[in-house]
DNA sequence: CGTGTAAGGAATTCTGACACG
DNA sequence: CGTGTAAGGAATTCTGACACG
């Protein structure tokens, strides 16, 4: 897992980052749009990743889109996703299955 | 400026990536080995270039080394770093010079 | 529905200092 | 020199709730 996707990044960075309040930021956890973890005391870490999630969320927002509608949006990309992941692995499956593998 | 330059990780988060006490960071960083930056309300922030280059920091201490040698090391790094990058331009400054600027 | 805010508490971080070796 | 620690204070974050629209 690259930098990108390390969750390191408290709340308050966050909020620096993006321009969105901390309330924002944690509602539209509440709403499944966002999931941080937690330090050993309870508090949030975001990655660079969720950083560009929430500008690309709050850019919907401002279009008036609600949070239900931009979960679903984001819910379709993620099976989107699995499912290219999935291909790629049973294609690899193909390949080993006819050639076998090989010391170097 | 890419996320792994860019300071955005508390000293707590910092301590968990490195194994490194807040104690230990701190003092590196009085000892000119780290700059970290500053929230506005006078957090330290670290990049993941600072995280890598503390695991480094801390792998030399092991060996005995002082803080003193570190630094020397570091600055001349960064010195060889520096000249590396004016060579780049000043090549680019020649090639300039000699065909010009086109358009595309 | 989305967001601000005051409330109270807990976790986090900061600095300067003393201790030890 | 390098690091632990107790001290006191300030900044940060957390949750649950009330408010408004």
């Amino acid at each position: 897992m690259s930098y990108k996707d390390k969750k390191v990044i408290t709340i308050g960075v966050v909020s620096e980052l993006t321009g969105l309040t901390d309330r924002k930021i944690r509602y539209y956890e509440e709403k499944k749009l966002i999931f941080p973890e937690r330090t050993a005391g309870g508090s949030r870490k975001y990655s660079f990743s969720d950083v560009e999630l929430l500008m690309k969320i709050a850019d919907k927002m401002e279009d008036g889109i609600q949070t239900r509608e931009i979960r679903q949006e984001l819910v379709k990309e993620q099976n989107r996703a699995t499912k290219e992941e999935l291909r790629k692995k049973m294609l690899q499956g193909q390949i080993n299955a006819h050639f076998g593998f090989r010391k170097p």
